[in-house]
DNA sequence: AAAAGATGCAACCGCTCCCCG
DNA sequence: CCGGGGAGCGGTTGCATCTTT
């Protein structure tokens, strides 16, 4: 049920324009913000100045027009790391999380953790249709949003609720198991390797690992959301390794007989070698090149999701940051 | 070259919070 | 103390563009 957008002509609120904004309403609500600076949003309307509602002002100005935005450049590698532990540590507070990144918005930041959330969702629901040379994965999605993706039929993953905030759930939970987080009541993302590969099944997980920061704050036993995602891997490319060793190298029994290895992605994954020091691979996050992004989806084939240490710590408040101003 | 699917992002909606009279 | 209005926030939707077949 498409809703027509674009609001002129609409009929039923033509005194209201919606829809893409000209830069002539740009400009108007530039002058705007200059002479009354970013506020009294609702007069703009009611001043006649412009057809739109105050707030839709003010999301104009938030996310377009201020001038100190980042605008077309992309999350970098430490954005992302701030992005994943405050959401680690703040849960969707995209308002808040914004403030830690200068030039950013919580639009922003909403639509980056959401596209991260769906290419995630999309890597570990379809893992068995290998990528063809070139080629995307097809997940049977007759829908461009991964929030409509069809019901999965691995069942090593169907459980996945990525419909839900990451921060309440884990992965490959079977409906009332018993990965919850008994400090937070949270949900650990847990994943074991499909034994759909003939491999025998894993062994307990031993000393998990984290590989992207999350998890309670420390010391906290309630608010704070439990996760983004962690993915150690196995070391051996058969099974979760006690110790956490090399969590870096990846296997795809089906798509390669060799152990796939990864240089470690600092922010992305937010390891260091505080955490993991693997034979093969050690973890130096200021020399990787590899983000979550870049991996294969044939790297999430197999991963084992950990228990969560308290890391990192809560991040310091933001720092006091300018008014909206020009 | 065209079609289909995937992706990123701008913008809207509904709800909640906060301030002021 | 209470109610109303404005502002802010998080979730959702839809479209343009890109990618792949």
């Amino acid at each position: 049920m498409k809703r027509p957008r674009g609001g002129r002509g609409g009929g039923e609120q033509p005194a209201v324009r919606k829809g893409p904004w000209a830069p002539e309403e740009d400009e108007v609500l530039m002058r705007h913000v200059q002479e009354h600076g970013p506020r009294e949003w609702s007069s703009i309307r009611s001043k006649g100045l412009l057809p739109r509602t105050g707030k839709s002002c003010r999301l104009r100005w938030v996310n377009k027009l201020r001038p100190d935005l980042k605008t077309g450049c992309k999350f970098s590698a430490e954005e992302e790391r701030v992005v994943i532990d405050l959401q680690a540590q703040f849960g969707n507070k995209w308002a808040k999380i914004a403030t830690y990144l200068h030039g950013r918005t919580d639009n922003d930041v909403k639509n980056f953790w959401s596209t991260r959330q769906k290419r995630l969702a999309r890597l570990l629901r379809a893992p068995m249709p290998r990528r063809r040379p070139g080629g995307k994965q097809s997940s049977g999605a007759s829908s461009s949003h991964a929030h409509e993706l069809p019901a999965l039929k691995n069942p090593c993953l169907e459980m996945i609720p990525f419909q839900e905030p990451m921060t309440t759930r884990h992965i490959g939970e079977s409906s009332g198991s018993s990965n919850q987080d008994p400090n937070t009541g949270n949900h650990r993302a847990v994943a074991h390797f499909p034994g759909a590969y003939g491999l025998p099944p894993p062994p307990p997980p031993p000393t998990p690992l984290p590989i992207m920061h999350a998890g309670a704050e420390r010391g906290s036993s309630s608010a704070a959301p439990a996760t983004a995602l962690l993915l150690p891997f196995s070391g051996d490319a058969r099974y979760p390794v006690a110790g956490g060793v090399d969590p870096l190298v990846f296997a795809d029994p089906a798509a390669s007989p060799e152990p796939l290895e990864v240089v470690p992605p600092g922010p992305f994954f937010g390891l260091d070698d505080d955490y993991v020091h693997a034979g093969r691979a050690t973890m130096h996050r200021d020399v990787c090149g590899v983000r979550f992004d870049d991996l294969p989806p044939e790297a999430f084939d197999f991963f084992e999701l950990p228990n969560l240490p308290a890391w990192p710590p809560p991040f310091p408040p933001p720092p006091p940051s300018q008014p909206d101003q020009l």
